[in-house]
DNA sequence: CTGTTAGCGCCTTCAT
DNA sequence: ATGAAGGCGCTAACAG
């Protein structure tokens, strides 16, 4: 049998479709007793409006959808999350699209060629699914210029950007800023820092932070004592290495993400460097395993819950319509473990 | 300006909609200078065709419903990314509702009342949106029934299961019978156990397979190695100081998640025993820090893309009526790393 | 306050 | 091989 209908609803109540719309969507004043009838009868026959075709009448779906380059990778479903979190709030519904990235090119992300054709099809399949507006997840921050073309679709990106669209971002200056406070508040002076791959944003601009921290506090500026990584353990390892083995080695090591951090803990051990009696070290990203290494780890936490919700939040407004002024730029967080030590005042 | 349609296609083309629909869909055969006609009035105008009317006349959305209960815990990403994979090949979207039960409810599961609303409501929005079917992914393996009424939909779950529905599980017992029967190659005999919380499925047929490799290699069974933990890293290092002060301390243990492997391997570095020279340890789940803990722990992975690509398969082939054999049950894979040693043969 | 009706974009039966 | 037309379920003029 078919499913229950308005119209269904219509004839056990005995007033017409249009009526049985208006109390569903209160958009007119229906008499008391005729509304109760129509209650009713929906309560009775269990009935559940069709999405869909609502949508084909409005020409409006509310829903957004969500293309993640890759749900696996660490900061994916806290943004999901916060997605989730306002859409839970304005009605929007979630469809989504993983590119599934990491497991179809790997790390190859500077050959756009490589994955322009699922970034379009994923377009292509939203588009048809008539979404409202889709969000762009990036698996690492970086120019997406011309990888999508969005047919005039609101749009946002995060963890990525374009030349002509809004994208959220981090505020990463003030992040490594307020790590190197943190590390000179605690007496260092002599503080290292190990980068991420350079082609990429947040890496020049926790850079910046670092330079800002050192003018600020006027510390002597050691071009020795910054290290181009590239994000992954051995890196960290490997350039902590050179680090220590300086003449004149840092107390204090600023590392731009976690994972890096367990090849500078690795490298410490190695050489009989205990953290952080005679070496602070500290992170970023706040990953879940930060707290379960020894020491744990003292680390700049992302506001990635903040950017999913602020980038569903934004793209609200554009659909809407709204006159809204921006908002304010989500900031990492300080989360104070046991990997930093005081340096004795001499 | 409206969005070219179907029948700005037929105009241009001087055709017939009928016709035009033909040839998208392949549904009758068409006179090929005809099809060329379509064809290039498609590509002129840039049609995109609206699935959601397509649903509407057809009622079917091409579309599964995903309830994670959150996103954020670590087993759904791959879960959820398995489910991609299928449905990429079979032309399946997915609408994802995050239930964000951490957040809202914390690890309060065994009083199912407290989000009853939530994933009721989580119900009700994908009926309306006219899903094909629903899949369920839970936090943690449990009984699910009653806590959802899928008015007929097709529902699967993973990492939950009901009286009467499809649920996709993986083999717990295989998985601790080979984790055991790892520990007993490397000469161990004296090999504890940490388990899970007992009120668990997991838990109760890890232990199974505990026993039953206990039998099947005429092991000496002592219940003192017997010790049931919470999935916590507090009980791993609680339990660990308990088994390392028995008169006749295990040679290895086998806990049932990575997680209190932590809390074990801090309990051993505090009495100054060295894992796994002095204590083999083996862990559960493969999480990404397993690699990163020193000694790196080996440990037992878990098939969370092939639950969700067997989840979504299953429900595929009951919305399709498909009569299929009943798939064969994901295992866990050993990944070997170096927190257990050979035991030296006497 | 309530009913009638056109039409959203598409597929498909029926007719030619 | 092609076209005409009805209808999927719903909303919103418009009419009364």
């Amino acid at each position: 049998m078919r499913k229950t209908s308005i119209k269904d609803i219509a004839a056990k109540a005995k007033v017409s479709i249009a009526t049985v719309s208006y109390v569903l969507n209160g958009t007119r004043n229906v008499r008391p007793d005729t509304r109760h009838r129509v209650v009713e009868a929906i309560k009775e026959l269990n009935y559940k409006p069709n999405d869909i075709a609502k949508s084909l009448k409005l020409n409006r779906t509310n829903t957004i959808g969500v293309i993640a380059e890759d749900v696996t990778v660490f900061n994916a479903p806290e943004i999901i999350d916060g997605i989730n979190d306002f859409g839970d709030r304005h009605d929007l519904h979630i469809l989504l699209v993983n590119l599934r990235l990491n497991k179809r090119i790997g790390r190859n992300f500077a050959d756009i060629e490589s994955y322009r054709k699922y970034a379009a099809d994923a377009v292509s399949e939203l588009l048809s699914k008539q979404v409202d507006g889709i969000i762009y997840i990036g698996v690492h921050t970086r120019d997406l210029t011309g990888l999508i073309d969005a047919d005039g679709k609101p749009i946002v990106y995060t963890y990525g950007y374009t030349r002509d669209d809004i994208s959220i971002q981090y505020n990463d200056e003030q992040a490594s800023y307020q790590a190197m406070s943190h590390l000179i508040a605690k007496g260092h002076s002599r503080i290292a820092i190990i980068s991420g791959l350079m082609d990429s944003i947040p890496s020049r601009q926790r850079l910046n932070g670092y330079y800002r921290a050192i003018t600020d506090f006027q510390l002597p500026f050691d071009p020795l004592l910054i290290k181009m990584g590239d994000w992954e353990r051995e890196s960290g390892f490997r350039l902590t290495g050179e680090l220590l083995s300086l003449p004149e080695p840092p107390t204090a090591i600023l590392s731009m993400n976690d994972v890096m951090v367990v090849g500078v803990l690795q490298a410490a051990d190695e050489r009989g460097i205990k953290v952080p009696e005679q070496l602070s070290v500290m992170g970023f990203d706040n990953r879940e395993f930060s707290d379960y290494l020894r020491p744990r780890i003292t680390t700049m936490e992302l506001p990635l819950h903040d950017m999913g919700y602020q980038a569903i939040e934004s793209l609200y407004n554009v659909i809407n319509g709204n006159k809204t002024e921006p908002l304010i730029m989500p900031e990492c967080r300080l989360i104070e473990r046991d990997s930093v030590a005081a340096l004795p005042t001499m």
